[in-house]
This record gives C-alpha cells, sequence and structure tokens, in this order.
DNA sequence: GCGACGGTTCGGCCCGCGCCGAACGACCAC
DNA sequence: GTGGTCGTTCGGCGCGGGCCGAACCGTCGC
C-alpha cells in the first residue's frame, strides 16, 4: 500500500476539535453533555461555575466545533452532543485505547537502498527487514514490546528454536532488547536473541554479506522462502 | 445500573489532553508522528515551520500529556507516539465514529414522580416511558434518527402493527417526529405514529390515567408485559 | 583537548482568549 | 402594552502561551 502518512492538512481540524476541548470550563460542560441530555445555557453556566455570558461564547464555541447541536424551543435553547460520534469520541478521549499504526517514510537521511533494505547493526539485524522481523515476531506474540522492557514469551522460544535459534541468558545483556533503527526510526531485534538470529541467518546463507560492503546484507531466494514458510513475511 | 454521568473531575484530564493538541503546531507535530516512525526534535521543527527551540518547547508539553515518548540515542532524542492508544485515538480524532452515550439525571426541574415516569405530552408519551420507548425502536431500527428528520422503517410499520398501532400519512404532519422531552432531556416520539401510539396503548389498558392528575399515566401489569413481549422493553 | 552540532532553557514580545458586567434582543405571561 | 426571563453581543481586563533569538549543556569527531 502507498504510505498513507496522514497529510498535514488533517492537523488543521484536530487542534481545531482540540482548541474546543481544551478549555477546562468546555471540557466540562461536554462532560455534562456526555450523559445524554440535553440543557440549556444557563444550567451548564451554574454547574461549571461562570457566568451565563462567558458560558453562551463557550457553547458557541463548542458549536462552531460541531461538537454540540442546539434545539430551540420556545425562549430556551437546548444544547446537546451533536451525534453518538462525538460522545464516543469524548469517552475514548477520557480514557485511551488500542490498534497500532502503520509504517511511513518521510525524509529520513538518504542511505544506499541496499542498507536500507538489510544490513548488520553491531550483532544484530537492520534496516526494512530488521524491523519487519521485529514487528512480526510481536504479531506472533513471540515477543512482547512492554513501557521499558521486551520480553520473550514461551512461544517465542518455540518459533525461534523452529529456525535453529536458541540463546542462553547471559547475565551482561537482556535475551531481546528494542534497538531503535535509525533509518526506519522503527525498533528492530538487538540483545542475545537478535544477535543468534543474525548468525544463524548467516549460516543458512538466508542472508549474504555484499562482498565491497561488509554491512549490507542481502537476502537470497532460499532465505525468501524460508522466512515465508517459518513466520509469514512476505518480503517487498 | 446507577447513572455514571461522567464526574467532573474527567473533565480535567480530557482538557488536559485537548490543550496538547490545541496548537495547530503541536497537532501538526502528532500528525506526522501518527506514521508510526520517530524523529529528532529538529525534523519535526523544520516540517512544522518553527525553530528548534520552540519545537522543543512543543515536544515537551506533549510529553507532559503523556502522548509522546522519548527514547535518547547519544545526542539525538528520538520522539514517537507513546502507545497504539494515543495513535489510535489521533485517528480516531481526525474522522468521526458510533456508539451512543447512556441516560443520566443531573438536576433539571423537579417533577411529581408519576409524571417522570409517564405522561401525555399533548397527543402522545412523554416522560422515561416514552424516552425508552423511542430509544427502544431506534434500537430495533423500526426508526431511524437522521440529522435533521426522522423517518420510520418498513420493518418499524411491521413492529407497529403487531401492537396494533396503524398510522395513515397526513398532510399537516410527518409519521414520525422527535419532540424533546423536558424532564428527560431526550427525545421522544410524537407525530402521527406517537399519537396513534399513545391513544392504542391507552385503549388496551396498558396504560391508566391518573383520575385527580389527567396527563399522568401509570402503567398496568398487562402493559408492563406487553412491553416485554412486544418491544423487549423492561421498565424499572 | 577543541570545535561542531543537537537539544533545552531563558528572557522578552505580543496576540489570543477566558472571564466578567452591562447592554441589547427575543420570547412569554400578564 | 409592561415586566420578567433566557440568551447573546460588546467592551475591557488580565493571564497564559506561542514564537523567536541568545545563551547554555552534552555528545560526537578530530
Amino acid at each position: 500500500m502507498a504510505t498513507p502518512g496522514a497529510h498535514v492538512g488533517d492537523a488543521h481540524r484536530l487542534s481545531e476539535v482540540a482548541a474546543a476541548l481544551a478549555a477546562p470550563t468546555r471540557a466540562a460542560m461536554a462532560c455534562l453533555l456526555l450523559a445524554g441530555t440535553a440543557h440549556t445555557g444557563r444550567e451548564l453556566a451554574r454547574h461549571v461555575g461562570v457566568a451565563p455570558s462567558t458560558a453562551s461564547e463557550h457553547l458557541a464555541h463548542l458549536l462552531d466545533a460541531g461538537l454540540l447541536a442546539v434545539e430551540v424551543q420556545g425562549r430556551h435553547r437546548y444544547y446537546r452532543l451533536a451525534d453518538a460520534e462525538v460522545a464516543a469520541l469524548l469517552e475514548r478521549m477520557l480514557t485511551a485505547l488500542p490498534e497500532p499504526p502503520s509504517v511511513a517514510e518521510l525524509p529520513g537521511p538518504r542511505l544506499p537502498a541496499g542498507m536500507a533494505f538489510a544490513r548488520s547493526c553491531y550483532d544484530h539485524l537492520a534496516g526494512r527487514l530488521g524491523v519487519a522481523l521485529h514487528d512480526r515476531l510481536v504479531e506472533l506474540d513471540a515477543i512482547r514490546v512492554g513501557p521499558d522492557a521486551t520480553t520473550l514469551t514461551e512461544g517465542g522460544v518455540a518459533v525461534l528454536a523452529d529456525m535453529g535459534v536458541t540463546a542462553a541468558r547471559e547475565r551482561t545483556r537482556p535475551l531481546v532488547r528494542p534497538c531503535l533503527d535509525w533509518s526506519q526510526r522503527r525498533h528492530h531485534l538487538a540483545g542475545t536473541v537478535g544477535a543468534r538470529l543474525l548468525t544463524t541467518l548467516l549460516e543458512r546463507r538466508w542472508l549474504l554479506r555484499n562482498t565491497t560492503r561488509p554491512r549490507e546484507l542481502r537476502l537470497s531466494r532460499t532465505g525468501r522462502d524460508g522466512l515465508r514458510a517459518h513466520l509469514g513475511i512476505e518480503v517487498s
């Protein structure tokens, strides 16, 4: 797929709705309306503790942002959330939630194509292939990325052993460790397991070193087939 | 269930994250990071068109709000979104979405208990029962609430006919019309169908008029059973 | 060591906006 | 009509924050 990469124009709308909720007074009003009920401006003013005139301005702001709808009935104006979507959005902002994003490019320092695809980073694998491998292992729940540590699961041990990769725990460094890839700007796999993985792939001749640039790596046909068979990875 | 009703304290956190995204510059930065890649402050500064010092302050703000994470590598500091949850939240704010909220009380003008439960509003049913009926019909896709009009579906015609409610289209008013309930602050069902529904429920003696306050209505035992059988409504 | 460079902090400017009270307009009741 | 209520608009005040350039700190490379 073409990298979507969130066009900058989107940011305008984002800041618009965010700004509408940025003032604590407006946020409090929105929370009150989150109950799904409609209220007059005066009521909301009383409950958030501001003058009716102030509340009126805030409500106009929320209205402009498309978060509220108003229903006139005689001399009363009943404000409510615009629709269920904004209600769901508010509830979401009050908590937090799942689903990871997709990869994209952006400028980033230029790099020879072969190096960008795969290269060794000290003792482990980097480049697009390294990142893809890392992501796939996360998908397979072979490794779990925590807030400040990445761990190898029992299933992960099996998956890797299946590929001929075994690693004993060492005192000096962790089994698995995320390493920020400076060309991809995403994590690839380092640590003892990351190192053993690279050496194994080289031993099996799934990966071949470039003769002139030793850090650059090339994926052999058997390597391509092996990755597809063992991990279900389709390399680009 | 007890009415949750979004405590006001929640509004603080809401405004905090909203304020973090309220500045267009910060929103643009967040959109760039939405790609899932990590970037240095200088890069982001260049892309959003501000001085590095300004970008640094913005990034610190986003960091404080918990939306970003930073990874130091040598003299570089790579910023990325804190986790997949904030990425999903951002994507959500850039679009919109479903799921209706729940009912709650708040102050509202006081009202005799019986009137609050069910009463006639001109020629149709109002009060908690009227709102519950309206909501249930929406759930059953018997009526559909649009941005500026509510319509009766074919399935809705069948459901209502099953209860003995039939209504011919008139020139003067729509078949179904939402009417804002001033005790519940939510919509109940008016229009020709709403009127026919009330008269039918009274004819069948599912609803009984209070002798002293004629607008007040009481649900009979057969009415309670009938609503459960026909619409799956459990009245409180 | 020294310079170069990425990054943050500091001081200062100025626009924006949250807040109020007062004035104005619309609607209802009498 | 008059008065009362709900609501918005306007003028004005003061704080907050976005922006920059300059100074400062850490790391890398020589």
